[in-house]
DNA sequence: CTTGCGTATAGATACTTTCCTAATTAGGAA
DNA sequence: TTCCTAATTAGGAAAGTATCTATACGCAAG
């Protein structure tokens, strides 16, 4: 939670995630996009996938990065939860509608 | 919506925020708890408000604080939108199903 | 092995944030 | 006015973040 919230202060890394909902792309494609060095988008995926907003996926010389919707969304609705309850009946929705038996906010730490 | 993400993004504000969740209070009253000097208590309620995160009511000589939580359900929901729909469903849902007035600072007593 | 491409890391610099103590502003009581 | 309490503002030290250039790593092709 803390790494997903500072993750998303950041404008460049909510611009990334937003590009990012287009479809999976390379490091390069975003870099292309945004008129910034590829090291520095490197490293702000870095930090989106340490948060577990963004999936890694190798293909050969190329690292696809894709957004982790269940992530993001089950990350902002734990943390709303409290102050509008609404926030939890559709994070049950949402589980239950994808046959998902549990939350899964770390799935890229193993 | 980036001034709330970055006041989102503190653990300090977070927790202010979820003691504001059990009802309005002073910046007193949140600085003991917090075992932080009061002044920076003061500042993260001043970011927080500056963010729309929450509301402020002047009662003599004491500032009441209490959670705007409209907004903070509002700022998180238009973020998730492009990546969840059911986002966007449930927060028209908000809007349509409330047939009272949006601030409600004094809800809790006083 | 070397060459070339895509990506990640390292080092440096500028900027921002965080937290404290000390001082200031503002309200209420005498 | 003077005194007390509540909250903010000011100043500064320490830590964190963002970004760049330069370099190293990993994979594919020859």
């Amino acid at each position: 939670m803390e790494r997903a919230f500072k993750a998303l202060a950041s404008t460049p890394r909510r611009r990334i995630l937003n590009h990012l909902a287009g479809g999976p792309m390379t490091v390069g494609e975003i870099a292309a996009k945004f008129d910034m060095a590829m090291p520095s988008i490197s490293k702000h995926l870095a930090v989106l996938y340490e948060a577990g907003l963004v999936h890694q996926q190798k293909r050969g010389q190329h690292i696809i990065y894709s957004i982790a919707a269940d992530n993001l969304a089950n990350s902002l609705y734990s943390f709303l939860t409290p102050f509008c309850p609404e926030a939890r009946k559709l994070n049950a929705e949402r589980k239950t509608a994808r046959h998902e038996p549990e939350e899964r906010v770390d799935e890229h730490g193993g």
